[in-house]
DNA sequence: TTGACAAAAGATAGTTCTATCTTTTATAAG
DNA sequence: CTTATAAAAGATAGAACTATCTTTTGTCAA
């Protein structure tokens, strides 16, 4: 019998970034991937049970690469200090962020896609919204107050401020700074922060 | 004859939108918004010549609301200092996000549907990014440097910092309150900054 | 009251896309 | 070499949607 390619699953979700950071995400159709695979549009529903799978398997897949970082680990401890998870969330998303410009890019744009609640982080630390929850948690927990919001800006201008600060003085090779314009750089940052749920709710 | 009811554009305009906040512009039908309207289908193109048309009108009705503010006068006087135009550009965007919490989404939905380039803000100031053109406008002319980019970061800082403080200061009535989260205040200071056409292209 | 005409509704052609079902192809095992 | 079987391709049903064309409705002016 004939073995079944196990890397044809990951060129599927290749292919479907590759339209996503092209067209964004709402230009995505099975056919326009099989194309760009090289295989028939009627084989994506053997690795995916539907659409909605597909897109699942992009988001899932950047998901994990974000868990594989070692901060993550501190996030998801739930006996850490809630405000040093609070800041570790941020700074790690931010340092991902750079080691990977698409990223971050590539799960705005299926949120965006995404009608109502996003389901994919319920998984990450039981709630929708990670910082959201670890806020609300501190809140709930006694160790945090309204005055401490000021502490989580703060805490995300300083990681962002770090970075021009690197800019400024040198740190970077000429090919190897991560951001070239200011809007590149505060659009991965503004990327870290899930999506308002809150809006959409009338 | 019959005359032309002036304010049905408009209608079909609040339902194209409301339908943006509750599913997103993906979910934009003609039928859906004709139906939401209480109008047959086909009346839709007696307003709008396609549904681009449609789609630009939300858009281009948006930045009008924004261009309408003062402060927008002064980000679009060339003879201003680029720096102050930088400033009062963000500052006017965040302010406007306060009073219009729903606007800065929809204008980031209408983009997200957009390939490539946004026309819709080349109009502003003759570029299809107001913050990079006017940012690059100041390094050609030597009025900016890299360590100016320090300036913009810091700017964007102190004006959400500032409705921070607005909140710890009680400034706001319990109703008035514009963000109940952090992540909808911070997200509604990321939609202020142009689409990051910059990682798109590969 | 009637004719003219714009607005609105109705009908539909044509396209695109998802998802399923059928047929063909390739390969591992006997 | 043959057979079994999974993978891949092909075909297509069915849904949804855009945009246009035709018919009906409502109203202003003579």
């Amino acid at each position: 019998m004939k073995k079944k390619d196990l890397t044809k699953k990951q060129k599927i979700l290749d292919a479907t970034v590759e339209i996503i950071i092209r067209d964004g995400s709402a230009a995505i159709s099975t056919t326009k991937v099989a194309k760009k695979v090289g295989i028939s549009q009627s084989n994506i529903y053997l690795y995916f049970k539907d659409k909605r799978a597909l897109l699942d398997g992009v988001y899932l897949r950047e998901i994990a690469r974000l868990e594989q970082t070692p901060e993550m680990k501190i996030v998801l401890n739930p006996d850490e200090d809630i405000r040093i998870r609070c800041f570790t969330y941020l700074k790690s998303m931010y340092d991902f962020s750079l080691q990977n410009p698409h990223s971050l890019y590539v799960l705005e744009q299926i949120k965006l896609l995404s009608k109502g609640a996003p389901d994919y982080l319920s998984h990450l630390v039981g709630s929708n919204n990670p910082i959201e929850e670890l806020f609300n948690a501190g809140i709930k927990a006694g160790v945090l107050r309204k005055i401490d919001r000021r502490l989580t800006m703060t805490v995300i201008f300083s990681v962002i401020e770090k970075h021009t600060e690197n800019l400024q003085n040198g740190v970077y090779t000429e090919s190897d700074v991560p951001f070239e314009t200011v809007s590149q750089m505060i659009w991965a940052a503004l990327a870290i922060v899930p999506y308002p749920k809150d809006l959409l709710s009338k």
